[in-house]
DNA sequence: AAATTTACCGAACGATGTTAGATTATCTAA
DNA sequence: TTAGATAATCTAACATCGTTCGGTAAATTT
């Protein structure tokens, strides 16, 4: 079949450059007014081609969500590596999860359900393994005498706290900056971990 | 003019007739799927007439939102009016604040940015009398010797934990039932208390 | 050079929010 | 009671959206 290689790459070429384009719509624009049309016209080419490469709007948009997934674990895994302390671990991985939301919102929202663009299927290995990660930094902090039950608690609040105190941050709902919110979050964080690890001790 | 009540009267009665609609197909169908057209049909009016009570469909949301706010805020007053201790209080409120995302996903989706469908303009002051009472709550349990911003803190790490929760188990991102969620929550917020009166013996 | 596959586009379909203009019902005034 | 005015409502249409169909032009293979 001759030297075929070079059509493969520019197919791929064309497909980042409309995943690039969406993202970069949505990051200027927001993502309600993220269109097909907009898209084409970004990368130069006629609606219909996007369809060459994705099977519509949403495929796109849960591409994106899941590299999203991906480049937040790596920026979780660096801090794993680090192989600080726990505790340190845990409050680094934490500002790293913040960093992540903060630098790319418009990824943010469609990771979790912040729009209504968001992907239906929404079970997606990367968002697993994230979460494992963050679930063994968390155990690496209760690790001596917690039993599993109390250890899973911990990171539904702690994320939840996390990914509360984001959302309203994004929206502009919290009427402090983003340095602040994020300073505050730390020390939340910091103080329900005393209260758990003085509940060991007793 | 004559008695042209009546006419006041049912064009109010029209009102509220999309209103519901319009809320009762978010609660059955999502938001997403709500759509002129078909609040139309379900009040058995043609499209055009809804333009006639609404600007646009922006308008009809921004109302139900502003009603969802009124909604939570006679919850959490009716709590509020129970006097019982300032801890019981606190706790109480916020688990009204969660009975009521809960028993109508379908408005605080909308109070909140949880859909795109979410106004631009919310800056309501249903809103704000919310949060003021929200303050007041934490003002009360924080009171004694306790400088003003470490108190708007406790709000909002409070509100953002309280949130959080919400906005990650109405989407069901959380591996466990709402009742638990709740009970976490409640544990969660307990403890911080925990911490934070502590901390202002030392 | 012919045949075949591939890449791409113009035009269109159905559904959306929304508006204009006509039509019908209702009320006021003689 | 009836003529004229006012209000309520609808039909039809527009622009835009996601998406698909069918064809054209280019590249590749034979």
């Amino acid at each position: 079949m001759g030297i075929g290689g070079r059509r493969d790459r520019e197919k791929q070429e064309l497909k980042q450059a409309i995943l690039a384009a969406a993202q970069m719509l949505a990051a200027k624009t927001g993502w309600a007014k993220v269109t097909m049309r907009k898209v084409a016209e970004q990368i130069e080419y006629s609606p219909p081609t996007i369809y060459e490469h994705f099977q519509n709007k949403e495929a796109i948009i849960t591409e994106l969500a899941r590299r999203g997934f991906r480049q937040l674990l790596m920026a979780l895994q660096t801090v794993d590596e680090l192989t600080i302390s726990p505790e340190e671990k845990f409050l680094r991985m934490s500002k790293a999860y913040w960093d992540f939301a903060w630098q790319s919102p418009e990824l943010y929202q469609i990771m979790y359900g912040l729009t209504n663009t968001h992907p239906s299927d929404n079970s997606w290995p990367e968002a697993k393994e994230t979460f494992r990660v963050l679930h063994l930094t968390v155990q690496a902090v209760m690790r001596v005498e917690y039993d599993a039950p109390e250890l899973h608690d911990a990171l539904l609040i702690t994320w939840s706290l996390t990914h509360g105190m984001l959302s309203l941050a994004l929206e502009s709902q919290l009427d402090c900056g983003p340095e602040r919110a994020a300073a505050l979050l730390q020390q939340a964080l910091r103080d329900l971990m005393t209260v758990w690890r003085s509940r060991k001790v007793s």
